[in-house]
RNA sequence: GCCCAUGUAGCUCAGUGGUAGAGCACUCCCUUGGUAAGGGAGAGGUCGACAGUCCGAUUCUGUCCAUGGGCACCA
């Protein structure tokens, strides 16, 4: 006799066991229909769950999270049923749900093609069209491993035999295709209508360079037409911001084949990285930092002494020159440790921060590379600190309030923090990582920051907080840093006096905020769309004259407004003023300044904003006036 | 590095076994025009690189390079 609970906390009592499908059904036909799993005492179930006794029940639909998980889930099946039917011989794997959709790694002998993609996602509707009741079955471990054996699926019996072998595991059927699932799953392949096949990938076994590369599917699986098309249209949306078509349409860098990973950085471009950098350095001279410079080749010696050599190598540019090796450094912290070797350090000189806007060289993998966002040659917004062991908090929670400072001066809100903790293979102490990671979950808990710890993830010579910002596509990358070493300092001989006059080695924290020059501008540009705030816009403002006679006077207002600092375009072509508005609308210029003889007779300028408002005539003096609260704003004005 | 796709004018892209075309941009001419494309003419390409097949290759085949999407990597 179930007594079941609601969402709105009424009650149904039933005469015996029931499934969720028919509590939907006792609810109302309407409900009954649109059912997709139900939630029963938190846990998520399949509609045809029985329900014995009493518990709290919610009916998952399309309009829940989990609805639409449940159907992404599905049509993973449903893609895996389509490919068995058309390519017998593909073995099935893995089909997951992520996010805004779905994919399922196949083994075949060949790669599928954009043709047969068409072809399954037909085979896709048609299964769809049948509305297959999708049923539950549960085996034995054993059981299991014979059945998929049995139909020839190795790499499924591979996966259940790596289950521990006292659970029963399920298995869902639809039609004649059956796969190993925890689930839940749609009570019928009726219920997947919206749903498309993305791209073809490939992606190792078991996410393992060593093992067979799969044939991997991606896909997308809605609950409305409606929100498919929305997604789809992000898609493209997202793809219009994209730092390298950007990049391309401002003039503001490019790549080319001679130089794999490097960038050539045009005069805007370089203007952004300009007004970056500077705005860097003094938040480096207003924080207790001294920016140095070091070397950009050394001899082997030294990256033998830090284990680069050994353990780096691969990713090294080297060189040699008369009978010495040397290599291009990929990091400055073996450099910034010669100068602090550079005469005797006493206690009473730590904490010392060292910055550097260090060019680095990483000979990364071919397939790694990605526009300006992970590129061979780039500049770090580096500083290594030296301090004592009791200064790690405090350094870490300084470090910390600047980073967010400097994302929230660039218009950032939506940061990633990670946390990740001693690895097993390690050096150091217990205790001194007990410290070390104690000090920045600390720093973290004092700045009320939520993070993701990532147990075991940490680099062998000591535990790191991560900041990452995503990219226009949803693709997360890491920038700001801050990474405890306990190894460097000690195998490059680093040292100072403590107060009892003893010899000590510093603790080394290496931290950047921006990560590199190149990753953090390539999503300033996506994050902006190109319309940069007035501060980092490499152009401020084009003065366009409307004919001829107004030259001399729009060359006039251009250099009283670069006297002023600002960076100015004087566009005087021969060209209707349309023409010239449409071109640098389409530039995102914050401001246009158009100039005709009714400005010149009255000394004033006609203003129009990126956002196409026109601010009508004003003085000089007034638009020096808003274009100063602009830039004090920083990236609060985008 | 691995799988797939792509590489043609400055940009975006058509196209072909007989050495190439559009739009925009560029140059010149006409137009001096008041808030998102005025008109005309001209110039511009080793068809990513190297081999092979062929009478002939930008086109077919192979290798390489680069880019894009994934995977792996990112101490």
């Amino acid at each position: 006799m179930p007594v079941i609970r609601l969402p709105d906390g009424s009650e149904r009592k039933f005469e015996q066991a029931v499934t969720v499908a028919e509590v939907a059904a006792n609810i109302g036909a309407g409900l009954a229909r649109v059912a997709l799993a139900g939630k029963v005492d938190g846990k998520l179930v399949d509609t045809s769950f029985l329900i014995k006794q009493d518990a709290d029940l919610s009916i998952i639909t399309d309009k829940d999270a989990e609805g639409q998980d449940v159907i992404r889930h599905s049509a993973a099946h449903l893609l895996a049923q389509a490919v068995k039917a058309l390519f017998p011989e593909a073995q099935v794997t893995i089909g997951p749900v992520i996010e805004d959709g779905f994919f399922y790694d196949f083994s075949y002998k060949r790669p599928f093609t954009p043709e047969d993609l068409q072809a399954i996602e037909k085979k896709m509707a048609e299964i769809v069209k049948a509305d297959l009741k999708v049923e539950r079955t549960v085996l034995s471990r054993t059981d299991a491993i014979h059945f998929f054996k049995n139909l020839g699926e190795h790499y499924k019996a591979q996966i259940i035999e790596s289950i521990p072998s006292e659970e029963d595991l399920s298995l869902y059927t639809q039609g004649e295709f059956t796969d190993l699932c925890r689930g839940p799953h749609v009570p019928s392949t009726g219920k997947l209508k919206v749903f498309k096949l993305m791209k073809v990938a490939g992606a190792y076994w078991r996410g393992d360079s060593k093992n067979e590369m799969l044939q991997r599917i991606y896909g997308t699986a809605w609950a409305k037409k409606e929100d498919q098309e929305a997604y789809l249209h992000r898609l493209e949306e997202a793809e219009k911001r994209d730092h390298r078509k950007i990049g391309k349409t401002q003039d503001l860098f490019h790549l080319q084949d001679e130089a794999p990973g490097m960038v050539f950085w045009h005069p805007k471009g370089w203007h952004i990285w300009q007004v970056v950098e500077q705005y860097m350095r003094q938040i480096f001279r207003d924080n207790g930092y001294q920016e140095i410079r070091t070397p950009q080749v050394m001899d082997r010696s030294l990256w033998e002494k830090s284990g680069h050599w050994e353990m780096y190598a691969e990713n090294m540019f080297t060189t040699s020159s008369e009978n010495r090796d040397y290599a291009v450094k990929p990091m400055n912290c073996p450099a910034h440790i010669q100068i602090f070797n550079q005469g005797l350090k006493s206690y009473r000189d730590l904490p010392l921060r060292l910055a550097e806007f260090g060019c680095c060289h990483r000979n990364e993998p071919s397939g790694a590379l990605h526009g300006i966002m992970r590129v061979r040659g780039f500049t770090q917004d580096d500083a290594h600190i030296f301090c004592m062991e009791e200064q790690i908090q405090g350094e870490a929670l300084a470090f910390i309030e600047l980073t967010q400072k400097v994302y929230a001066d660039f218009g950032f809100n939506d940061i990633q923090i990670k946390l990740s903790t001693r690895p097993e293979k390690r050096i150091g102490s217990d205790a001194v990582w007990d410290r070390a990671e104690s000090s920045l979950a600390e720093a973290l808990a004092a700045k009320g920051l939520e993070y993701q710890l990532q147990p075991g993830e940490g680099a062998f010579y000591g535990p790191k907080i991560e900041f990452s910002l995503k990219d226009c596509l949803g693709r997360v990358w890491q920038c700001g840093t801050l990474q405890l070493d306990f190894a460097l300092p000690e195998r490059l001989g680093a040292e100072y006096v403590a107060e009892d006059n003893t010899r000590k080695i510093p603790v080394m924290l290496h931290r950047a905020i921006l990560g590199s020059m190149e990753r953090f501008i390539g999503i300033l540009i996506e994050h902006y769309a190109g319309a940069y705030p007035l501060w980092l816009a490499p152009v401020q403002l084009a003065i366009l004259n409307i004919s001829e006679s107004q030259a001399d006077y729009a060359r006039q207002v251009a250099e009283q407004l670069r006297l002023n600092g600002f960076r100015v375009h004087q566009d005087l072509r021969n060209e209707k003023i349309t023409y010239k508005i449409r071109e640098h609308s389409m530039q995102r210029l914050p401001y246009l300044l158009i100039v005709g003889d009714k400005e010149m007779a009255s000394n004033l300028v006609a203003v129009r904003t990126r956002k196409g408002e026109d601010l009508g005539q004003m003085t000089l003096e007034a638009l020096l006036e808003r274009m100063s609260k602009d830039l004090a704003d920083k990236g609060s004005t985008a």
